[in-house]
RNA sequence: GGUCCCUUCGUCUAGCCUGGUCCAGGACGCCAGGUUUUCAUCCUGGAAACACGGGUUCAAAUCCCGUAGGGAUCACCA
């Protein structure tokens, strides 16, 4: 970090920078991470962000991947100044800004117009239907974080900038669109690093000024492979063969192909993961999403992937990053991904949410994705407490829907379990002690009136220092009673979101359910 | 394989340019103890790294050389 061949500084132009993806699939953290950096180095210039679709390639590129990363770059917050239009449902109509179209198949007027200029100056040429740029120069460019690069004629090759089918190809694309659209900060995934050469030897031959580079490291999964959307059908497979699992019900030929590597086909890995009930890698912004997590944690984590402060500073709002961020704290060396620290953060982000924001996400979330939850979202009073429950102890959105399940079940599906450790231990021990204290224990709670959470925490308190014993004594045997756990939020809250006829009605079946064991002990 | 790039605790990293303040700091995770009616939270403490080998220097994580390991790229994909 630190890099002593700073590239020099000169332009004097609004700055501009672009995020530029290829509509081939969704947007990945680590796009994520380029859009994020892009974004912020604009806003801190009073500058422009442009959103540029790369769809060159008409075989894999498709609307959807585009609506999806429109949605995902939304979702962040990530608002662009120039580009396709905001609304997803259209996003091809009334595109943002002067420099349009945004899509690169609609700007194929354009490439042809200096592809023909570079064979009219003999620097391009026709090689079986498409179009060669010779590269017949040493090569010298800059980059903001890996300092300066030098590459020899040698090293380099003549190559296709109009594919047969006459579009142009991405190299071709890029260069003419960032000069056009005034773009002064290329800041890409360092995949790109080696093309430069080609970029640069480009642009000088068009006569367009080149743009300050700055090419980020890869985000790598833990084992130091490199994070994409493979990574899921890897994980399906192996989880498929272990369960010797051996068809998902359609495609039988195909799904063979896919676990013998064939293909990675994406509705296998999902329907594979549906079948074993298997949580597949988050890979896309989308998973994180979907598995709930707040934008500003996983923004504030990407942000941390390869750049930092330099203090000791690690949670901050996007605004900080805006002041803060600079290229000369860019890390070089790749990083890994680590689910446990973002997973912190997470937490972190939403126990500072306020409490109408959480409950705004978590009713959100458990709509779309646990539909059984409706009724209590539905009932805000009800759902105002178990938000207060949940919001302090939840590390990501989703978790709160299995963590809060007993509120929802029947109360015949509270499972009792005599073998159950925490049971033998709150229930069964000495004589049914618990048991009792909870049988005796639930006169009291049937005379509560109002049955709110301070009241039963006030009886709870008073009856146990009538007998002098640990407010544990019934916190917990009550917890299992009425969620077959001992772990639920604090006992008052949770009596309080369970409510008086269901809390009694769970603790008779409780009673009801080791009724043999009372009776044995009882002799 | 050619070319280019990278290498500090398990992980993300500070420190490296401008050698001494670093027997290397922070965070996540982990371990131990404490608070709490459970879980979580919170608090305190702990283990844990300069890839290796040479050199320069009074002094090297920091400068130089080499080795090893890792990554990117070598498409009419982007």
């Amino acid at each position: 970090m630190g890099n002593p061949l700073q590239c020099a500084a000169m332009t004097t132009k609004p700055i501009v920078t672009r995020f530029a993806p290829s509509p081939t699939g969704a947007l990945h953290v680590g796009g994520a991470r380029t859009a994020l950096f892009a974004w912020a180095y604009a806003r801190q210039h009073k500058g422009r962000f442009i959103l540029r679709i790369e769809d060159t390639d008409q075989k894999r590129s498709s609307p959807e991947s585009t609506k999806g990363i429109l949605r995902d770059m939304q979702w962040l917050g990530l608002r662009w100044d120039e580009g396709p239009n905001h609304a997803a449902d259209d996003p091809y109509a009334n595109q943002l800004g002067a420099n349009g179209p945004y899509f690169q198949s609609q700007r194929l007027d354009i490439y042809t117009k200096h592809i023909n200029q570079l064979i009219e100056a003999g620097l391009a040429y026709e090689d079986d239907g498409a179009i060669r740029f010779r590269m017949d120069k040493d090569v010298t460019f800059c980059d903001e974080v890996f300092g300066e690069m030098k590459i020899a004629a040698a090293d380099l090759e003549d190559f296709v900038i109009r594919k047969a089918d006459g579009f142009p190809t991405f190299h071709m694309a890029v260069v003419i669109d960032d000069a056009l659209m005034g773009v002064t900060h290329v800041i890409r995934g360092q995949e790109h690093l080696n093309n430069t050469s080609k970029h640069v030897a480009l642009l000088d031959a068009l006569g367009f000024e080149r743009p300050t580079y700055v090419h980020l490291s890869s985000i790598l999964n833990p084992d130091g492979s490199k994070m994409s959307k493979r990574d899921k059908a890897k994980v399906a497979r192996k989880a498929a063969k272990d369960a010797k699992l051996t068809s998902v019900g359609f495609d039988d030929d195909a799904f063979a192909a896919f676990l013998d590597k064939k293909n990675d086909e994406m509705k296998f890995a999902l329907a594979i993961a549906e079948q074993l009930n298997l949580d597949l890698p988050e890979i896309n912004v989308a998973d994180f999403r979907d598995s709930g997590y707040i934008p500003a944690a996983l923004l504030n984590y990407l942000a941390l992937l390869g750049w930092n402060p330099g203090d000791d500073i690690e949670q901050f709002d996007l605004d900080f990053l805006i002041q803060q961020f600079g290229f000369d704290r860019i890390g070089k060396s790749n990083s890994k991904f680590d689910r446990a620290k973002l997973l912190s953060f997470n937490s972190d982000a939403i126990s500072k949410l306020d409490t109408g924001t959480f409950s705004m996400l978590l009713g959100q979330q458990l709509v779309a994705h646990h539909p059984e939850y409706t009724d209590l979202v539905n009932d805000p009073p009800r759902f105002a407490m178990f938000c207060l429950a949940y919001q302090p102890r939840a590390h990501t959105l989703d978790e709160v829907a299995d963590m809060g399940r007993f509120f929802i079940i029947h109360n015949s599906e509270v499972q009792y379990n005599a073998d159950d450790k925490q049971v033998k231990k709150n229930l069964l021990k000495n004589n049914c002690e618990g048991l009792r204290t909870l049988a005796d224990f639930a006169t009291e709670l049937e005379q509560l009136t109002p049955f709110s959470g301070e009241d039963a925490h006030n009886l709870i308190k008073r009856y146990c220092e009538e007998r002098e014993m640990n407010m544990g004594k019934v916190a917990q045997p009550l917890r299992i009673a009425i969620s077959g756990t001992v772990v639920t939020p604090d006992i008052a809250l949770t009596l309080d979101i369970m409510g008086k006829k269901d809390t009694l009605l769970r603790i008779m079946r409780c009673l009801d359910a080791f009724s043999a064991q009372m009776e044995v002990t009882a002799e």
